[in-house]
DNA sequence: ACCTTTCTTCACACTTTCTTAACACCCTTA
DNA sequence: TAAGGGTGTTAAGAAAGTGTGAAGAAAGGT
């Protein structure tokens, strides 16, 4: 059984995804602002945090970093709308993923689902998602079992979003994984490389999301 | 008989590889450390070594190398999760294959079985790609059953290609495989002797087909 | 020491890939 | 309906990577 730490200030919140989460079956732990978070965290040992980022003694984003200091946990940012700032600095500081409040109990479960999934299916030089298969070792991209050309640098975009498959990758994370050590904004010329990738692999693979002002997903098993 | 060379560091671990292999009736040789690995290895010339990355005093990345300068003994790499670059960078050092800890022994037998028939061309020393023979007892290469005259390098390179064949192999690998423990770039003189090597064999036999920005694949029977 | 073979380096033509730029297309908001 | 931000699409020049020939350097045999 999963445990599952709830860090949210509104009460009523806290009492709605303890119901949708325990008919789950998921063992649920309370706090009601971020030290108290923290503490829990470190105390239970949960297997996956709901963070809201609207706290009142310490914003979601310094509960997060100090959290990263020791932890891995899949981290999901509550949030509300029009915080996209907020929310593109919450994933690069290692957030999984996010729900925008109101949101529905199915895509909140979804998403669980696929953070928790992700962190322990990395094992082998080969990452598979879907009918698309990166074999890291040799550099060979396949779809349905037939070999796909990729140029280096779409190799390289889409191991990064394959690796992240489900969850979100913001453009300045893509940036910096598929060219390191550049200065130049790159986010022009990654349209073009997303572009070219969805003509090789978008007709039957998996899809190449957009999620916009935030960076792209790549469509996981199990979600349409 | 075969004979299998431990080289791990935890005696519990070495005592289980122990009974699995030796109920398979391989003859053991143990080392608890790298150095003693090596020594191990060139003393007793093992069939098979399977080597644990996680060593104290050398890593198992340099074990690997060392070995390699000299040996082409199949390697089973053990690991533990979450050492994905660490696999990936042990593949390219010329390790056969791996295993994640804690692994199921009829997988370990698996594995091993599959190496040692890969490499173990004593008893059939010779590669065949399509119309193209290797001997890798005389170095001796033939196309339809003509002998074809090449030098130590394009020897050494037609064979890491064709033991890959209809893979890619990165230019690093092959540079590391062709010229082992060299430090200055040769991937320019690489494309010399690809070159040569596709006047010599390209007419009749496999083609040696580029990828752009990656490495090279030899054609393999069944593919156009 | 000589000759032969093999390897490496260099230059330049050619191909593939990357980047840049321009414009069209949403979607949201006023 | 118009405006603006962000994104999708296309094309062309720039950059990087590769093919090829030849010549000098290194290695090996006689």
């Amino acid at each position: 059984m999963s445990k599952a730490l709830i860090i949210d200030d509104e009460q009523q919140m806290r009492r709605l995804l303890r119901m949708v989460l325990e008919s789950r079956g998921y063992e649920i732990y309370e706090a009601a602002d971020g030290p108290l978070g923290l503490q829990e965290a470190a105390f239970h040992r949960p297997d996956v945090i709901l963070l809201d980022l609207g706290l009142p003694s310490m914003s979601g984003i310094e509960v997060l970093k100090r959290l990263r200091e020791w932890s891995d946990v899949p981290v999901l940012i509550l949030s509300v709308r029009d915080q996209e700032n907020v929310k593109v600095e919450a994933l690069e500081c290692g957030a999984d993923d996010y729900v925008t409040k109101p949101f529905g109990t199915a895509e909140l479960l979804a998403r669980l689902t696929v953070i928790q999934r992700r962190r322990f299916t990395r094992q082998n030089p080969e990452i598979i998602v879907g009918k698309l298969r990166l074999d890291l070792l040799h550099h060979e991209a396949s779809l349905n079992a037939e070999q796909v050309k990729l140029t280096p640098t779409e190799f390289a975009l889409i191991k990064v979003l394959a690796e992240h498959a489900g969850r979100i990758v913001t453009q300045n994370q893509i940036v910096r994984l598929v060219w390191p050590g550049q200065q130049t904004d790159q986010s022009e010329g990654l349209r073009v490389h997303i572009n070219h990738l969805r003509k090789k692999i978008g007709a039957s693979g998996p899809q190449i999301i957009n999620e916009p002002g935030i960076g792209y997903r790549l469509e996981s098993e199990g979600e349409g």
